[in-house]
RNA sequence: GGGCCCGUCGCCUAGCCAGGAUAGGGCGCCGGCCUUCUAAGCCGGAGGCCCGGGGUUCGAAUCCCCGCGGGCCCGCCA
C-alpha cells in the first residue's frame, strides 16, 4: 500500500534521502527524484508488529550497486545515521528496524498525535488544504442531460460525480464555477416540442401533480412511442399480406403438392380461409408452421416453402415488436390517459408525423426565432424539473446555459468563418469539413490527442448553412473560458463523448486558443448499469434519481423503525425523524452514484438498495462523534465547533500512550489532506468516500471500546476528548464535501 | 476494419499510473455481543492468487506482447 506524502510519510522521506545519499553515496537529487516518481516510497507494513510505516530499500540498493550480501550492513549504517540525526525527532520515530530489504519505522504516537491533532485543531490543515488552489477560476459543467426525461440514475451519477468534484475544488481553495449546458436543440427537443404541440392543440395540460421533467418524460416517449408503433403496424400488415401471398402460392406449387399429404393440404387450405375473418393472425402462422413442421426436410430445397417459412418468420418478428411497443405505451397511458388519448388519436401517419418533426429541427437550426423560442420554453420547464430534483440533493449551478441562446449561435456562426479559411478546412458538397487528419501533420498537438487513433474528419456546418452540436460546443467552451475568466474547463461528461470532446480541443487549438485546449479536459465517467432493467429515455424506461431518492427513503425508514431504537435514546418526534431519513436517504443515493471510480461502469441492482448504505455508516459515525460532545460539553457540537476546538487545544495528555484503535485514528486524520489533494489530482472523488467510510469505521471500533466520559484516567480522558474533536472536525468537512446533509441526530 | 475503457472472493469494490514482505474493504453467509457517550454498531469465522497464456525482473495484481470476455466510439445525430 503506497501512501505517498502525507504527515509523516513526507518527513520519513526527507530523512531517508538524507540518510541514504550520506551513507551509499547517491546523489541527493536522485534520491529525491526517485520519490518523487514513486521508484522510493512510504508504505505501510503487512502488520502493525512490524512497525508503522516502511521504506523498501530495493531500488536504491539496487542502483547503488549494492550486493544482496551487503544490504544488512549498510542498512546498520543507514539506521545509525537515521538514530542519530535531527530526523528522529522531527518525524516522531520511536524506533528503526531493518528486514527483508525493507526499512521499519515504529512511530512515537505520543507525540505525534499532538502534532496531528493541533494541526487540525489550530485549522493549519485547512489553510493548507485551503491554499492549493489559490484562488484560481476553474469551471466544472456537469450533468447538462438532455431536457426530454427526468433525470435518470446515470445523469445522477454525472452530477453527483461533477458536484462532489466541484467541491472537492472548492474545499482546496479554487473558485468554482458550476455550469449547465442545456442542449435545448436537436431531435430529441423536436420530438418532445412536436408532442407537446398535440396536446396544446388539445387543450391537454399538465396534471398538477406531476413534476415536469417526469410529465414531460411521458410525452417525450409517447410521442416516439405512438410514431414507432403506427409504422410497426403499416409493416405488420404488409408482411401479413405477404405471408398470405406466399401460402397460397405454396398450396399451388405442384412440387409441394406431391409432398404433402391430400390431408395436410386441407388444413391449410383451412388456415388460409380464416385469414379473412382473423382475429389472431399470430396463432394462425404458427399453426401454418405446426402443420409444415413434419415435412421441413422434404420441403427444405423448395423456394416457395423456403419463401414462406421466411416471411412467417419476419412476420412473427415484426408483431413481437409490435406487441412489445403496445405494452410501453399502454405502461404510459396508465399514467397519463388524457396525453395518451391526445398523442395517439393525432398521429395517424407516422411518416407525415416524422416529416413535421423534421420540420421543426429544420427551423430550429435555421435559427427561426418562434421556434426556437418554443424549443427553449419546453426545455425550461424540464430543467425547472431537474432543478428540484438536483436542489434535493444539495446539487446547484451558477449558471445554466442555453444551446439556443444568441451567444452560443452566433459563437458557432464565428468559429465557422474563422476555421472556413484554414488550410485544414475545406468545403464538400457544399458542407465544411474539419480535416483533423490533414491538421495533424503539421500540428503535434492533434497528433498526440488522438494517438494511436486517426482524428478523421468531421463536419461543421451543414450544406444549407446550419450548425451541428460539435460546432457549437466548440462557440460554447470559448464562451466558457471568455465569460468566466477561467483558468481551466473540466467537463464531466460520459465517456461515449469521448471523440467529440477531443474534436473540440483540437479545434480550439488549431484557433489558437492553444492555452485553452490544453486546460480542457474531459473528466470522463462510465454509464450506470441496472441489474434488470436496460434504460431507455425514448421508451420511456428509466430509473430516475428522484425515484433513487425515494426508494432509499423507503429502506432506511424500514431500518430506523424496525431494528433501531433498540437501545433507549430519545426517540425523535415524527416530523424530525422524516427530515432526517429524508436527510440519509440523499446521502446514501450520492454515497451510491460516487462508490465506484468514475471511468468504470457502475452496476447496481434496484431491489437491493439495502445493502449499499454508505451515506447511513458514514452519518451515523458522524452522529456518534457529535453525541458525545453534546453530552461533553452540554452544547450543539456543530454549531460551537470553533469553541469546542479551543477548548480542546488547552487539554494535556502528556505521558498518555494512544492504544491502537487510538493511532490507527491518528493515521488515519493525518491522511485527510493527501486524500483529499489526491482525489482532485487524480479526477477521482470516489477516494474521498472510500476515505471517509475508512474513518467511519475506525471510528465505530474507537467508540465501541473507549469511552470518553466515564473514563478515570485523566490524561486518557484529556486525549479522547481532544481525538473526538479532531474526528469531527475532519468529519464535518467530509460531509461538506460529500454534499450529505449535516445531520445531528439519528 | 480501426480506436478507447474495463475484467480482483458468490456479488460490489480498493490497490495498478510511479513493480517489492501475509491483495485491503463492503454486501451476502456462519457464530457471538445491548445495566455504562444511540447495536444503522462491535468482535470472531469461512471465502480470492488478482480473465487466460507468454515475456521483462532477484521479485508482477501492478510493466510489455498475444488472446478471451464485457462496455463504448468511428453520422451533413446529440
Amino acid at each position: 500500500m503506497s501512501i505517498q506524502q502525507g504527515f509523516i510519510a513526507s518527513c520519513l522521506s526527507r530523512a531517508v534521502v538524507e540518510a541514504l545519499s550520506k551513507t551509499l553515496g547517491v546523489e541527493r537529487k536522485l534520491l529525491e527524484e526517485a520519490f518523487e516518481t514513486g521508484r522510493l516510497k512510504v508504505s505501510k507494513p503487512p502488520s502493525k508488529s512490524m512497525g508503522d510505516y516502511s521504506i523498501a530499500l530495493h531500488y536504491a540498493f539496487k542502483t547503488a550497486g549494492v550486493k544482496q550480501g551487503d544490504w544488512p550492513a549498510l542498512a546498520g549504517r543507514i539506521i545509525e545515521y537515521l538514530n542519530s540525526s535531527s530526523f528522529r525527532d522531527e518525524c516522531f520515530i520511536s524506533s528503526v528496524e531493518f528486514a527483508n530489504g525493507y526499512l521499519n519505522f515504529h512511530i512515537d504516537f505520543t507525540r505525534f498525535s499532538r502534532r496531528v491533532i493541533e494541526a487540525i485543531l489550530t485549522g493549519e490543515v485547512e489553510g493548507r488544504v485551503r491554499s492549493v488552489g489559490g484562488g484560481r477560476m476553474v469551471v466544472v459543467e456537469h450533468t447538462s442531460a438532455n431536457p426530454v426525461h427526468p433525470l435518470h440514475v446515470g445523469s445522477g451519477r454525472n452530477s453527483v460525480i461533477g458536484d462532489t468534484f466541484a467541491r472537492i475544488l472548492s474545499k482546496l481553495g479554487f473558485n468554482v464555477n458550476r455550469r449547465y449546458y442545456v442542449n435545448d436543440m436537436g431531435r430529441q427537443v423536436a420530438f418532445l416540442v412536436y408532442g407537446v404541440s398535440i396536446l396544446r392543440e388539445k387543450g391537454v395540460k399538465p396534471p398538477s401533480d406531476f413534476k415536469p421533467d417526469h410529465w414531460y418524460g411521458i410525452v417525450y416517449a409517447l410521442t416516439n412511442l405512438v410514431i414507432e408503433e403506427r409504422g410497426l403496424l403499416r409493416k405488420l400488415k404488409s408482411a401479413e399480406a405477404e405471408f398470405w401471398a406466399s401460402l397460397s402460392t405454396l398450396l399451388s406449387d405442384q412440387a409441394v403438392r406431391s409432398i404433402l399429404p391430400e390431408s395436410v393440404v386441407h388444413s391449410l387450405q383451412g388456415v388460409l380461409g380464416k385469414k379473412a375473418f382473423n382475429k389472431d393472425t399470430v396463432k394462425l402462422v404458427r399453426e401454418v408452421e405446426d402443420v409444415l413442421k413434419g415435412f421441413e426436410q422434404a420441403l427444405s430445397s423448395n423456394e416457395s416453402y423456403k419463401s414462406l417459412k421466411a416471411k412467417a418468420e419476419s412476420y412473427l418478428k415484426l408483431a413481437g415488436e409490435y406487441a412489445k411497443t403496445q405494452r410501453l405505451i399502454r405502461r404510459l397511458a396508465i399514467q397519463a390517459p388524457e396525453a395518451y388519448t391526445a398523442i395517439s388519436s393525432s398521429i395517424v401517419d407516422p411518416e407525415k408525423a416524422l416529416a413535421e418533426i423534421r420540420g421543426l429541427m429544420k427551423k430550429c437550426e435555421e435559427e427561426d426565432p418562434a421556434v426556437l423560442a418554443l424549443f427553449h420554453e419546453v426545455s425550461k420547464s424540464v430543467i425547472d424539473g431537474f432543478r428540484e430534483t438536483l436542489a434535493k440533493l444539495n446539487i446547484s449551478f451558477d449558471e445554466f446555459d442555453w444551446e439556443s441562446s444568441r451567444e452560443i449561435l452566433s459563437g458557432a456562426h464565428e468559429a465557422v468563418r474563422e476555421l472556413e479559411s484554414k488550410p485544414f478546412a475545406r468545403r464538400e458538397e457544399g458542407a465544411l469539413l474539419v480535416d483533423l487528419d490533414a491538421a495533424a501533420e503539421h500540428s503535434a498537438f492533434v497528433r498526440d490527442l488522438f494517438h494511436p487513433d486517426k482524428p478523421g474528419k468531421f463536419i461543421i456546418e451543414r450544406s444549407d448553412g446550419t450548425t451541428l452540436y460539435v460546432t457549437r460546443d466548440i462557440a460554447y467552451t470559448i464562451y466558457k473560458f471568455r465569460k468566466t475568466g477561467a483558468e481551466v474547463v473540466y467537463n464531466v461528461i460520459a465517456s461515449e463523448q469521448a471523440r467529440e470532446q477531443k474534436q473540440v480541443k483540437a479545434v480550439l487549438y488549431l484557433l489558437g486558443y492553444e492555452k485553452e485546449a490544453e486546460n480542457l479536459f474531459h473528466f470522463v465517467y462510465e454509464l450506470v448499469r441496472l441489474k434488470g432493467l436496460r434504460m431507455s429515455g425514448r421508451r420511456g424506461l428509466y430509473y430516475t434519481l428522484d425515484e433513487l431518492v425515494k426508494d432509499y427513503y423507503t429502506v432506511v425508514s424500514k431500518i430506523y423503525y424496525e431494528t433501531g431504537r433498540v437501545k433507549g435514546g430519545e426517540a425523535l418526534s415524527g416530523e424530525e425523524a422524516s427530515r432526517v431519513l429524508e436527510d440519509l436517504a440523499v446521502a446514501n443515493a450520492r454515497a451510491l452514484l460516487l462508490s465506484v471510480e468514475p471511468f468504470k461502469v457502475l452496476t447496481f441492482d434496484p431491489g437491493r438498495l439495502e445493502e449499499a448504505l454508505y451515506g447511513s455508516t458514514i452519518l451515523y459515525s458522524y452522529v456518534r462523534l457529535q453525541s458525545i460532545l453534546r453530552k461533553l460539553k452540554g452544547v450543539e457540537p456543530l454549531e460551537n465547533l470553533r469553541e469546542i476546538r479551543a477548548g480542546a487545544l488547552g487539554l494535556s495528555w502528556d505521558g498518555y500512550e494512544p492504544s491502537e484503535v487510538e493511532e490507527e485514528l491518528i493515521d488515519l486524520l493525518a491522511d485527510y489532506e493527501r486524500v483529499l489533494v489526491s482525489s482532485y489530482r487524480d479526477l477521482k472523488p470516489n477516494r474521498v468516500l472510500e476515505y471517509a467510510l475508512a474513518l467511519s469505521n475506525t471510528v465505530n471500533k474507537f467508540y465501541e471500546s473507549h469511552r470518553v466520559m466515564g473514563e478515570q484516567r485523566s490524561e486518557a480522558r484529556a486525549f479522547r476528548e481532544a481525538l473526538v474533536v479532531a474526528a469531527l472536525t475532519v468529519m464535518r468537512e467530509l460531509v461538506d464535501v460529500l454534499g450529505f446533509p449535516h445531520v445531528r441526530k439519528i
